[in-house]
DNA sequence: CTTAAATACTTTAACGTTAAACAGTTTAAC
DNA sequence: GTTAAACTGTTTAACGTTAAAGTATTTAAG
């Protein structure tokens, strides 16, 4: 086998590989959805998340970052979370070009709804695999996805 | 610890699996959509792909369910891809509601070019992950792309 | 100081997607 | 045969996203 074949099945491989990566955040982002309480979607959910998991207080190039996305995609789920009085977005008292963001109690009690909301999903889902199956692989994965976050970069 | 608790851990570690699978989704769907030629999306160079793994000849709705997307979100892909002249769309002679959808040599060029631009992306993640690494996670992504598929239609 | 560069955020247009309503065709039941 | 159900494909509206252009602010260089 020389080397040119070699590099297309490895291709082929990679596409799979991507392709099965790709339907799986489809599917399982849709259903997650639609298992969420009162329209909220799956990003309006995840900033909610973030604040019981990190921190009270972020400023939206930092949730921009933490998820990944585009700071024009921040600034539109912010403001579907402000309309909905789940968040609060002032200026930065420190920094005329920053805006300080915050989660109302109304937030709160969401995040926890969705919570509730999803948890007969997940349970089910932790039923068919093992929780220590998911670890690994998540390791796995952020290694993945650290390279393309480097390679982005370049 | 009790039942309640080690619920919650799980659900933040499937949070945090899926999160991984979406971020390398987006990053890898946008990394691989810029690499390609002429404008050429992610999902229209998978159906021209297809086209080469598979068959010469498909119907939208199988084409649908391959790539497990909506009937009109393939409606929308071959309307492109025709107005490109890199597939022919026709109707169906043995049946009056299925149309058949066949390559151009245009769209096979088109396929092996998109195939060109993409080999160095390829190439470099393919030096930095080994192909069993990758075979092996592609087999335990499969396992949990099944299972939600079926979820999804119970 | 002045000015250029970097940073933070917003806005707009275009993309692919879902969901839902729709029209046409085929199949199956009676 | 008729009719109801299932299937195939299209259209529309809404969503979150990217990319690019734009505004405002801060930082750094000279």
């Amino acid at each position: 086998m020389n080397k040119t074949r070699k590099t297309a099945e490895d291709n082929i491989a990679l596409f799979t590989y991507f392709n099965e990566i790709a339907i799986i955040s489809q599917l399982a982002g849709t259903m997650f959805e639609r298992s969420l309480p009162d329209g909220l979607t799956s990003s309006q959910f995840a900033v909610l998340n973030w604040f019981f998991r990190v921190g009270d207080e972020a400023s939206p190039s930092r949730l921009a970052t933490a998820f990944q996305v585009t700071a024009g995609a921040m600034t539109n789920t912010l403001k579907k979370l402000e309309s909905k009085g789940l968040i609060k977005v002032e200026p930065d008292s420190s920094s005329g070009r920053q805006k300080r963001v915050t989660i109302t109690a109304q937030g709160r009690r969401m995040r926890d709804k969705g919570i509730a909301s999803a948890a007969p999903l997940l349970a089910e889902f932790a039923a068919s695999f093992p929780a220590d199956t998911i670890n690994r692989q998540t390791k796995e994965l952020q290694k993945v996805r650290q390279y393309l976050d480097e390679y982005r970069y370049r």
